[in-house]
This record gives C-alpha cells, structure tokens and sequence, in this order.
DNA sequence: TTGAAAGCGCTAACAG
DNA sequence: CTGTTAGCGCTTTCAA
C-alpha cells in the first residue's frame, strides 16, 4: 500500500477550481471569496488533506523550523530546556528540530549538517565537552543560519549567547558557606574545556581569594559532569584521608555521585562531609539529606534562547549578535545550611 | 543577509556540467566516471554544499524520517527511551522528528498532522492521557503511514504495539510483597484511561487473589502518574488513619510523592509504612531509603519500536501488525525488602 | 558517460 | 475574484 497523501490538485479537481484558488483559500488569501474560501476548507477537512511541508517550505524559502542540538537529553537540566522549548516554540508557531549530540562532536557537526540540509531558519545549540573546533559554526553563520548558543558556549565573539551567570553563582554558594563558619572547601570540577566548568570555578576561587581563605589545590578535583566523576574524585580523596569539610560539586550528577561514595564508605551527609552542588533537579527534595544547589531556571535560559533566535531570524539584515546572562539562586535544603565541624 | 545554501546548480557552473551529472555523482551513481565523480566531490566540499533535503525528499518520496509524539520529555522513563531512539536512529540512517504532546489530547493531534505534513515515513507514538479519541489514529493508518505505538497503547486491534508486560510486572511486586509477609497492602493506580495503569492494577489483583488476600478497595487509590497524585493520595489516607502496611505506586514520580508526604508526617520508610513503584530511574539508589520497583528495560523498548516500524516502513505490502511485550525486572534495594510490622 | 525534459506539491507574480 | 505561468532544488526517465 502506497502513501497516499492529499494535494491541493486532488481537491482542486473535485471543486473545478484551479490549484491556486485551492492554496489560496487554504491559507485564507483575501483574493478568494469567503463562499469559496468556506467550501474549499470543508472539501480539504473531508479529504483529510494535510499541506505537504516539503513543497510547501520548498517554495516558500522558509521552514518555520528551528534546529536544536544538546549534548544529552535524559538530564534533569536538558530534559527541562527542551521542554520549555517545545512550550514555547508551540505557542509561537514553530516547529522543533531535536538532535543529540551525546557529548560527541562528531554528531555535533553531523547533526548540524543535517539541520543545514533540512533548511530549518535557526539553531539552537549546546556544545558538547568534547567540542573543540568552531570551525562548523563559522559555516553555519556563512550559511546565513541564524545560531543561538545556549548554556554550553564556545569562545567565540559576535555569536548570539544565552548562559547562566555560573561564575556569580558558584560566588554566592561559596560565600554563603564561608560565611556559615567553613574554611576547608573543596570543588569538583567538570570538564575545563568547557566554559561553564571554567566560570563556576573561577566563582569558587573569587569567593574563596575574597575572604582570604587559601585554596587547597587538591581539592580542586577535575572531572567531568557525570554521576561517576563524582564518586571517583571523592574515593580519591577519602583514600588519601583527605577529605574537605564542604565539597562544591560541578552538577547534580556529580553530586550524587558523591552522595553514594559517602555512603559506601559510611560517611553521613552534612555531619561528615557536606555537599552542595550547581544545578536543580525535582528530586533532589527526596534525597536524604535533601540536598542544597544553585538553581539554574531552565524556563528562562529557553524562553530567551528563543527569542533572540527568532529576533534574530525576522530580521537578519540588522541584527546585532546579543549576549544574554540568566541570574541564578541559592537554594537551601538539607545541606550546606550549618558548620557543623569540630 | 539571505541564506545563501550552495546548489546543485552551483557546482553544475563552476564545473561546466550539467545539474544532473552532479546529482549523480553525488550520490555515486555508477553512470558517472569516477573521475568526475571526484571532480565534483571535491568541489562540494569546497563550496560546503549541503543536500537541500526539502527537495530531495519531494522527488524521493521519501524522507527517512521518523516523527516521535510522547506524552512528556523531562521523565526518566520517556528521556531514556528517547535517548535509545536517537542512538538506533542515528546508527540507522533515520532522523527523528520528536515531539511533545505534554499529556493533551488535543497537542497530540496538532503533532500527528505536523508529522504527517512532513512526511515522515513513520510514527512511533506513546498516548497522551487524556486521550479518548482514537480516530486520528485512524486517520494515520488510512494514509499509509506505518504507525507503532509505544508502552502507552490505545485499544486498538491490528495495529503495531511494543509495551512492557506491565500486569506480570505488577504480580511479580506483589507476589514478592505477600511471600515477604505483607498482607495490607495499597495500590496508587494511575488514570485508569491508560492501559498501564490498568494492567499494572489487574496484576496487582491477581497475586492478591492467588494468595488468597482480600483486596481493601480503600487502599486502592485513582490519580495521575505524577508527584502530586501520590502526595494526595496518601495524604488522604493519613488524614483518614486508615495506611495499609505497604504501598504499590504506579509510577516513580507517584512514590516520590509518597516519600515526600511520608516524610512530612514523620513517617519511616520502610518500618512505619513501605513502598515499592514501577519504574526505575537511576537516582532511587540515592533516595533514603534506596526505593525498589519494577524496572522497565528502555532501550528495549525503543530499539523493538523502532524495529517494527523499520521493518513496516521497508515492507509495507505485506507487512502484518506486530505485538511485542517485553519483561520487566524487579530491582530490590532499600525498600519492601523486608516485613517488619507486628 | 552525459544531459535534456518532466515532474514532485506548492507559492508568488502577474494577468484576465 | 480567479487562473496562468514560472520556479523552488532535486531525481527519474529516456535520448544522445
């Protein structure tokens, strides 16, 4: 059985009218008359016509179409993103283009690719931690694509950018903590080549030199963004009986990981290593203790995504590259809310 | 600044051939000498020329793409699924259109006519709650779109179904509950529209009836699949002193609920009231008490999903409808491992 | 081995 | 108000 797919011709011939009046009317041209417009409409309803987007977006040089690409997607902070996206692009008539990178940049630049071929009018994009070379987003922006970075951004000027204020973030967590009475902190970092790692640690070290309080460059523990980065760099430490009093993790996984480390080990959060982390996740109420963390509002950083994309696309000739920060907050649960040591 | 995407055309010029010497070169007709085949290879990749899909795709009558609605996205269980999705796709030459009906019958509907406009050679679909109406489902079959449906199946006879053996899931919970010594224990159902939510539910009552225990209609309890839904329901029992001794939750989310109203009242999980969920999410092992359940295999499941509808896709004459079932596993950690009331 | 012609389904420009 | 013509970028005959 062949697809058998409505066209405009199909109904064009059971109403003797031409194609055009078919498409017109259609799409509520006020060339044709309301009498005409109506009965087209029925006709199409009743054949159960839908509009092929290839032809149509093939003539029309536009795909009302937006390319997303992010590293991950079973996430807690993506998973959320993308939600808002699909939210957001719905309420404003366009159509979401997901592909998933899984940190590799190989897909990265393959899924770019496709999303070039697929002429979608914009991209939004989240780098991979592998990614290293820029030089497919130059061709994207050669292209005339209009390109968004969001979140995970490369070191590139003039390219539109939204990100969270990481470094004023991990700031504040850490001066919350010194001003909670704690000196010996620590901070699992993820992977530098990435910006937002950089930022949070450079937040961390600005917090730490502004009180004056010496950082232990082993505690400064380089990783990546994973549950398991986080175990390893705690079992490190602990095995070297090592630990710091406070340990500022990169992300949520990474904090979790840490939590099932301290408890393999025995370890009771916060009374003998407290934890707080970059990120929010629902969850993080029911773990045990609840656990303390910057949020990142994920609303924020894809409604502005989108905006400054499809600013950006209606109205390419003039626009200026914006680079936008999202601010974050303290969120204080079971963790990181008492100094608790000898 | 217009988009300017290279083509066909483009190269066909720089290289004084004509357009379809190009085309065919392209895709290594064997027409085509190899050394013009390089020679055009080579100015492709200079010139950065990108296959304008919208046009392949119209000529081709067919898109290699998979369109994908699922009822959320920031879930463990559908994020993991769409991740496997991706992965095989990827491998498989296919892209994938997914989109998010966000439980409303109404977005799912606008989805399958976007996928459909598209073009897509197939639809891999998990229904939206709220769904009743099955006719556009029909009206997917009747274009000769090959359709599967995923965990969240509508009744409907002859069409293409990959769920998970919910109510064997469910017996085998329950049956390990009454072997462990529970005799008062509650279900939270979900809306019972789902037929997960029902076959979960009949499981329940069949290990109940084999054992010979009567089921308190009290302590089985309707809702959503949600957080919310499990707080409430247990709230309400609470407030009426009426808690059975352990509590089958429908969903994950639904027992993260029960922990967080637990939690408030000052009840221990698992020595004052235990519980035990279908589906797994990777953080439950950080959860305190560590949460047990049904584990539910992901990437089973959307690799036979997406099997199915290849195969459907390649075959589409003599293809008969297929119905898959795949098992579950039960995960024990910290909960409903143990009777210990008196 | 190459190319000319026709057409996929639709839209835009122009004419009647 | 309606229709004719041309073309979007590509692929598939079929002829040279």
């Amino acid at each position: 059985m062949q697809s058998k797919h409505i066209t405009l011709n199909d109904i064009a011939k059971r109403l003797n009218v031409s194609i055009v009046t078919i498409s017109k009317a259609l799409r509520g041209h006020p060339d044709i008359s309301p009498k005409t417009t109506q009965l087209v409409r029925t006709m199409a309803e009743q054949l159960g016509y839908s509009p092929n987007f290839m032809a149509r977006n093939l003539s029309a040089k536009k795909s009302n179409t937006i390319g997303v690409v992010v590293p991950k997607i079973a996430h807690h902070f993506f998973g959320s993103i993308i939600e808002h996206i699909y939210n957001y692009a719905f309420g404003h008539n366009y159509e979401i283009i997901l592909t998933v990178s899984q940190e590799s940049e190989l897909r990265e630049r393959k899924h770019i690719q496709t999303l070039l071929s697929m002429r979608v009018d914009g991209i939004i994009i989240s780098i991979a931690q592998e990614t290293k070379n820029y030089e497919i987003f130059n061709m994207v922006k050669e292209r005339g694509v209009p390109l968004v970075f969001m979140d995970r951004t490369p070191d590139m000027t003039d390219v539109n950018k939204v990100t969270v204020n990481d470094r004023s973030g991990a700031f504040k967590v850490i001066e919350h903590a010194i001003k909670l009475g704690y000196k010996n902190i620590g901070h699992f970092t993820g992977n530098v080549n990435i910006n937002i790692a950089r930022e949070r640690l450079l937040g961390f070290r600005q917090a730490m030199d502004k009180h004056g309080i010496l950082i232990n460059p082993h505690w400064i523990m380089e990783g990546d963004f994973a549950e398991k980065s986080g175990y390893n760099s705690f079992m490190k430490l602990y095995r070297e009986k090592n630990l710091p009093d406070l340990i500022f993790a990169v992300t949520y996984p990474v904090a979790l990981g840490i939590y099932m480390a301290a408890n393999e080990v025995g370890m009771k959060i916060p009374d003998d290593i407290d934890v707080i982390c970059f990120g929010n996740a629902q969850v993080q109420d029911f773990l045990s203790p609840p656990l303390s963390c910057v949020d990142q509002p994920t609303d924020e950083i894809a409604i502005k995504s989108l905006q400054v994309l499809i600013e950006n696309i209606d109205n390419k000739e003039s626009f200026q590259p914006k680079q936008l920060i999202v601010d974050t907050n303290l969120i204080l649960r079971g963790t990181c809310i008492k100094f608790n040591r000898s």
